[in-house]
DNA sequence: GACCGACCTTGACGCAGATCAAAACGAAGC
DNA sequence: GCTTCGTTTTGATCTGCGTCAAGGTCGGTC
């Protein structure tokens, strides 16, 4: 347990956004990161905060949530180790629009805006790779908007325990072990916990899945595949 | 109507993305640029085809859908005079997730993307400027998503037709003109055709708004804004 | 003016999924 | 062990909204 120095070069560097990046420059932006403790249940941000920066997951998890008025929440994304997030709204002169929760206790790097703007003077492909960043999540949001509007509450619960077998695997079986609460990824899917339980149950007693706890296990893959639209 | 030919140079000076450019610098983008007829109807681009470039509306408007299995659509985007779409592709090695149709007749122009690549490498300020676009697109879709889960059908239409007024305004009356089919504006709310009538239909009887065809007073802006959630 | 096609409205009905309430678990602490 | 607290399940009920099907209404065009 003795976490006395964190390697904030090692872990920059495995960054997507730093992985090209000289040894000696990955030193002149780790002198201004700072590292953010956060217990579980405590929040980084909230909507209307303003962004000085954005955040690396050392570990833990972190939720990104949207808030209604009567105290409903909606979970737009839970971020793991190795993942970064914030960084769109750096560029806008705007504060955030979602609120930042730890989920457990977690470690992040806080990198600075300053920074990264210097970054992408510097070098052009720091500024490409940030391109391509903000490209994919704005991709992964187009296909949370399809999700729901065009799918039922269980095609997205499909869609959700498939999205982690490999693309190509077409047949055997699966495990998926889901990482956070079902009432977290029940709301990430944008449906109450009692209707993403009984889709579960349902799965379950189609023989599609077999659900313990929180491990899963997939017996046909493909079968789970094709049944997505079937009742 | 004698359209002979068209400033290519001065359309693109005018974009908020080649504003700081100087006029050399148009001169040698304009020449790779191609100029895209669009009659009414007709697809530019389908889910699935390669991205090689992105698009800008010279005049007309393009809608940008999704595409369910069973001839259902999802209009994620309606864009007009002035505006720019398929940055974002561009940066993935991926093909369109959306389509992309013209609604009425429109010319844009087509800017390849290795134009926009060699710019970002020549010019930091207009990679800081496709960021902030792109940033600003994520805004917008986060901002969708927020209102497909948190907020009811009749709360999306109130926020549609006061997104026009201005900010500040709280009071007095206001005038929107709808600008495509009510049928593309349900879509593009997540709702049915029928249901946007029926709540257009039911703002009206509440004397809240006063449709005639596609044209809609707002008696009063505060009072609009404060029915949000009431029935 | 009569016909036609595109758009919009209206009515009746059904269902996916929300909500409320309570029970069943499961892990952690005393 | 029992208690407590957080999570998950189950059951009953309600409703927003979609779907289908039938009018209207507003252009255009012959």
């Amino acid at each position: 347990m003795a976490r006395t120095t964190i390697p904030v070069e090692a872990f920059l560097q495995a960054l997507p956004l730093f992985k090209t990046l000289r040894e000696d420059e990955i030193a002149r932006i780790a002198k201004s990161v700072t590292v953010v403790e956060a217990r579980r249940g405590s929040v980084l941000f909230r909507r209307g905060d303003a962004c000085l920066g954005f955040h690396a997951v050392l570990y833990g998890q972190i939720k990104l949530a949207l808030h209604g008025t009567n105290g409903t929440e909606k979970v737009v994304e839970v971020t793991g180790a190795g993942q970064t997030f914030g960084e769109a709204v750096m560029f806008l002169d705007k504060p955030y629009v979602v609120e930042a929760q730890a989920l457990v206790d977690s470690k992040l790097l806080f990198i600075p805006r300053d920074i990264v703007f210097a970054e992408i003077d510097a070098d052009s492909g720091f500024a490409r790779r940030l391109l391509a960043s903000l490209s994919a999540r704005l991709h992964r949001l187009v296909h949370d908007l399809e999700g729901y509007a065009l799918h039922s509450g269980r095609e997205r619960v499909v869609g959700y325990l498939l999205s982690s077998v490999p693309a190509e695997k077409d047949e055997g079986s699966h495990h998926v072990s889901l990482t956070v609460r079902k009432g977290v990824i029940a709301s990430r899917l944008n449906i109450s916990q009692e209707h993403f339980s009984r889709i579960l149950q349902g799965l379950a007693r189609a023989g599609l899945i077999c659900v313990v706890g929180r491990e899963i296990a997939i017996p046909d893959v493909r079968r789970l595949r094709e049944c997505a639209s079937a009742h």
